[in-house]
RNA sequence: GCGGCUAUAGUUCAGCGGCAGAACGCCUGACUGUGGCUCAGGAUGUCGUGGGUUCGAUCCCCACUAGCCGCCCCA
């Protein structure tokens, strides 16, 4: 039997690992808090138009990488039953073959069904124009009262085959299933057409509850909140942060995964409450290099731009399509497509070759109207007077589709492809694309894989690793009958504070001190002697220095030891 | 999603068309209530999975899966 393995771009986070990820989210929360951020918590997955709605239909993120599903599909057999009621009543009888479904579609269609174990006779004919038998397995299927569950698992499978169509081979190809009944007197008896409602066929034999996405990120899903809750209303600022994972069906790479966290934070609100001021900007920026600075990740960059509103972007972008008109024809391929799909990406092209040309493109600095133009200003003006270091770099582009004015992202060189730490902009019009009033905000992502990546790179490069934490005792009872005992002084040591790893009494005291010395600072020898006595044995590791310690003393001398 | 590289012991990695290897780690003992150091001994394993070529495949070929790097995209 093989071994399950977690699934590709998905991944364990072990101890002592896991200490670190503690202390980056340790560290957000207690610097966060100082700008008074509250935490907020929404579920992992939610309705899938939010992300269309939200992040853009258009983005990459909605259009193919997300985790999307039907809850709560069924089969719908009343459906099934019309369609083969509706595409059967003008066939010849001799022409209705019994017990099998037909299937069409391309060959490497077929080939895919076959390998998945779908036993059913199929025909190839779409592209050949040939009939030709490719598995001669007869599969019946009986549908009176209720279609046979080996045939709706072929539906299923053929459904989802065609959701995970790759190519969109299949697709252009649709597939058919077409039910047909044994031929004989008794078709009239199993699918009465008095008994049958029959509706148009709608091209699905399922219907679902709703359709639903793990989430991609999280902003989508607090503005939601915000407008579900109405925090609106109260007239403040709402200032709120997040820790959690997203998912994303990206291939896996170093930095990247498909489950991965994000440490976020928003701060929305009606204007009235100040939401639209670029000092809300600077002092998320501010608030930012100073977690960075605060985690100890030396090295990072800031790299700011505005996009402009939401009436200046479309209007960047058209001149932007038509300057490329003449100019993409000379670029990487890479930029010819992008010139068609995202114009804004051919700002972010790396080839060299290309870099000249886009210097000579519109630059979206021209196209910004007053208002966005005073805004960016006053946020550089406010992150000059405090002190934080940006790059303005005006070829700086979002993925998604709501970000508006300020974007920003702050990166690190040891990261390589993937060197964004963590990036965002304001939001002007969110709430409104999501049916809300008027909420301005702005907000970030922080990478958390990434930063953890950076710490431990850090680390690595460092010249003294930190030592593995220890805990204070190692308690050895010395022989089985002395474990219910020594479990008792464990709790009393660990409701003092004290970390304690206990061990075992079936152990050889020589293993004890072997286990001891690799977990804990000290070991305290619990045997016979010592519960007659009260009086402990603890010998410290690092001095080899052993004493003889009144129980009620212990605790005490372990912390001590603890500081040394 | 595309291209390249990789997959052997718990870990890091050698290796070869014919008995599966090193280092570290692990276990046992020297040492029955004293660890680290030393010495002696021991076990590591589906050689990623499935096919093919071959008398014989961990090795060569193909497919798949996964990881890494780059692209794409993004955190």
């Amino acid at each position: 039997m093989t071994l399950l393995k977690a699934v590709r771009g998905t991944r364990d986070l072990l101890p002592p690992e896991t200490e670190l990820w503690n202390r980056v989210e340790a560290t957000a929360r207690r610097v966060f808090a100082r700008y008074n951020f509250g935490e907020i918590r929404t579920p992992i997955f939610e309705d899938t138009q939010l992300f269309a709605r939200g992040v853009g239909e258009e983005t990459d993120i909605v259009s193919k990488e997300m985790y999307t599903w039907e809850d709560g599909e069924r089969f719908n057999e009343r459906k099934l039953i019309a369609d083969w009621v509706k595409t059967n009543e003008s066939d010849e009888p001799s022409r209705v073959q019994g017990g099998r479904v037909n299937i069409q579609g391309v060959p490497s269609f077929l080939a895919k069904l076959k390998e998945i174990g779908v036993q059913l006779q199929v025909w190839r004919g779409v592209n050949a124009g040939e009939e030709h038998l490719l598995s001669g397995h007869v599969e019946l299927v009986s549908f009176r009262p209720s279609v046979s569950s080996d045939a709706i698992a072929s539906l299923l499978k053929a459904r989802d085959l065609g959701k995970s169509d790759p190519t969109g081979q299949i697709q252009q190809f649709p597939i058919r299933l077409r039910l047909v009944i044994p031929m004989s007197g008794a078709v009239n008896t199993w699918v009465d057409r008095k008994d049958v409602i029959v509706e148009p066929f709608e091209g699905k034999f399922f219907d679902s509850a709703q359709s639903l996405t793990l989430r991609p990120e999280n902003t989508a899903g607090v503005v939601r909140a915000y407008l579900e809750h109405k925090l609106g209303e109260s007239g403040l600022l709402q200032k709120l942060y997040y820790i959690g994972p997203q998912f994303r069906r990206e291939r896996p790479q170093k930095g990247r995964y498909r489950q991965f966290w994000q440490i976020g934070a928003e701060v929305i609100g009606p204007p009235s409450a100040g939401s639209e001021s670029p000092l809300r900007d600077a002092e998320v920026l501010e608030m930012l290099a100073s977690f960075l600075d605060e985690l100890g990740i030396a090295g990072w960059t800031l790299t700011l731009n505005s996009v402009g509103s939401s009436t200046d972007r479309p209007r960047y972008i058209a001149a932007l399509r038509e300057a490329l008109q003449d100019k993409a024809p000379l670029m990487c391929v890479d930029c010819q497509r992008r010139a068609e799909t995202n114009p804004l990406r051919v700002l972010d092209c790396k080839v060299p070759e290309d870099q000249p040309i886009i210097e000579t493109l519109p630059r979206i600095a021209d196209y910004l109207d007053d208002a966005s133009e005073a805004h960016f200003a006053q946020v550089l003006a406010a992150l000059d007077a405090c002190g934080v270091k940006y790059e303005v770099n005006p070829r700086l582009v979002r993925g998604l589709d709501y970000y508006t004015r300020t974007t920003f992202e702050f990166t690190h060189g040891g990261l390589g492809a993937q060197n964004a730490l963590l990036g965002g902009g304001r939001y002007d019009g969110l709430s409104e694309m999501l049916g809300g009033p008027k909420a301005p905000g702005i907000g970030f992502a922080i990478g958390l894989d990434r930063v953890v990546l950076t710490l431990q790179a850090q680390a690595e490069a460092a010249p003294r690793k930190p030592a593995p934490a220890l805990a204070d005792a190692f308690i050895a009872p010395l022989g089985e009958s002395l474990n219910a005992s020594a479990l008792e002084l464990a709790r009393e040591l660990r409701r003092q504070g004290l970390r304690i790893e206990l061990g075992d009494g079936s152990f050889r005291l020589k293993k004890s001190f072997e286990i001891g010395n690799k977990l804990a600072r000290s070991i305290v020898l619990y045997g016979e002697d010592e519960h007659a006595s009260g009086i402990l044995t603890v010998k410290n590791f690092a001095t080899g220095e052993q004493t003889k310690i009144p129980r009620d003393q212990l605790a005490q001398a372990l912390q001590r030891t603890g500081k040394m």
